[in-house]
DNA sequence: TACTGTGAAACGGTTCACAGCC
DNA sequence: GGCTGTGAACCGTTTCACAGTA
C-alpha cells in the first residue's frame, strides 16, 4: 500500500477509536453518513480514507464495524504495545503517569526520570522514577520507542539532548519552548498556552 | 486586512513566544534565516507569513524584535486577558490548574467545576471549586470565553452540554472521544493517547 | 432508494526562483 | 554578499459530481 499522509493518520486513529466505542455498544454496522455525524468529518472524506485501504463497504448497509476496525488497526497499530519514558514528574508529569486513556491503547510508560532528589526512587501509578542520569542506560536497556518532555521550560533543551542521546526517536514535548533536535528524531510539541491562544483566535477571526 | 488562516496563526503563536524569549535576553535583530533555525519552520515560510501582515524587515539586516512581535500581538491578540474556565478537578484538571505558563500569556483560569463533592468549596493555585449545578449562572456572570473539559470519558458530552448552554464559544476537550456541539462553537480535541500514537505511525511509516 | 466508490475540479498551502535592496 | 519580498509553480487535500450497486 502507498505511504499514507499524516493527516489522515489522524483521522483513521480517530475511526478507530469511535469504532470501539461502538464495538463496546454491541453495534454492527455504520454508514460513512453516521461516522460523520458522529466525528465531525465528513462523509466524503471518510468514503475516500477508507477506500485508500481497499476495504469494501455495502452500498445501501454500510461498513461492518468489526472488520473495518481491523483493517485500521492491523495497518497502523503493528506493535502490540508503546513502551514511553517520560521526564519530569511535577504536576503534568505525575498527571500523565495517572492518565487512565493509555492502558487500553496499549500505551505503557515505562520509566520516569527527575532531578529533584526528594521524588528519586518513589514509585507513582506503578511506575518508578530514577534519577535522570540513569536515564541513557535505562532507556536502551528497556528498548523505549517514545519520550515524553514533562519538566520546566529551562530543561528542555538538555533534557531533550538526554534523550536523543538515549537513541529515542519520537518525543512528545510539553514545554513551551521550541527544542532542537537531528532531523531522524520526530517532535510534537503540545504547548497548552498555544492551544488555548489559537483557539481564541480561531472564534475571533470567524467573522 | 484578509482573513489570516489558522495554519498562519498556529505558526505566529509560535514566532510570538520566541520573539519573546529572545526580548528576554535583550536581542534586538533577528534574521528570517535564524528564526527558521529556532523554531523549524521554513525561512520562506516565514518571510511570507512576515509579508502578510505588511511588516517590513531591512534587507541585510533582518527584523526589529520588539517590532515584529507588537505587530503580531497588535492583531492577534486583542483581548488582553482570557477567561477560561475548568471541568473536572481530577489528576489532569488539577495540574492544568497549577500549569505555569498561563499566566505570562494571559489566561486566566477563573473558576473550576467538579461533581464529586469532596472537592467542591476548595480552593486550588487560588481557584475556586463550584459545584457543576452552578455553572451556568457563573460562567454567565463571568463572561468567560473558553472552556476546558477535563472529566472522565463517560461524562464527557454531558458536561460539553453545560458548556454551550452556558454560552461559552470555544472548548479545549481533553476527553478521548467525539463530542457533539452546534456549530457556532469551536472544539479543539486533545486527546493524549491519540497523539501518542499518531507520533509512533509517523516514525514508523516513513521510510 | 440509500448507500459506497472515485475521477475530476477546486482549494489552500508550501516551495521555488528570482527581483530588489543595503 | 546577505538579506527581504513575492509572483508563479508545485503539491497535497478536500469537495464536487456522479457512476455503480444491492
Amino acid at each position: 500500500m502507498k505511504r499514507i499522509p499524516q493527516r489522515t493518520i489522524d483521522r483513521v486513529l480517530i475511526y478507530i477509536r469511535t469504532l470501539e466505542h461502538l464495538i463496546k455498544e454491541k453495534r454492527h454496522l455504520i454508514s460513512s453518513g453516521e461516522l460523520s455525524r458522529i466525528t465531525g468529518i465528513s462523509d466524503v472524506q471518510i468514503r475516500k480514507d477508507v477506500s485508500r485501504f481497499g476495504r469494501v463497504g455495502t452500498p445501501r448497509i454500510g461498513y461492518e464495524i468489526e472488520e473495518l476496525n481491523r483493517t485500521f488497526k492491523d495497518y497502523l497499530l503493528q506493535k502490540d504495545t508503546v513502551k514511553v519514558v517520560l521526564f519530569g514528574v511535577g504536576n503534568l508529569g505525575t498527571a500523565i503517569l495517572k492518565y487512565p486513556g493509555f492502558s487500553k491503547n496499549r500505551i505503557n510508560i515505562v520509566a520516569a526520570f527527575e532531578k529533584s532528589s526528594a521524588k528519586v526512587n518513589k514509585n507513582i501509578n506503578g511506575v518508578k522514577v530514577y534519577s535522570v542520569d540513569k536515564a541513557p542506560r535505562i532507556i536502551k536497556r528497556i528498548k523505549a520507542d517514545l519520550g515524553i518532555i514533562a519538566v520546566p521550560e529551562n530543561a528542555s533543551q538538555e533534557v531533550a539532548d538526554i534523550m536523543v542521546l538515549s537513541g529515542l526517536k519520537g518525543i512528545v514535548n510539553f514545554s513551551p519552548t521550541s527544542i532542537s533536535f537531528p532531523k531522524n528524531v520526530t517532535v510534537k510539541d503540545i504547548d497548552f498556552s498555544l492551544e488555548f491562544l489559537s483557539l481564541l483566535c480561531n472564534i475571533q477571526h470567524r467573522k
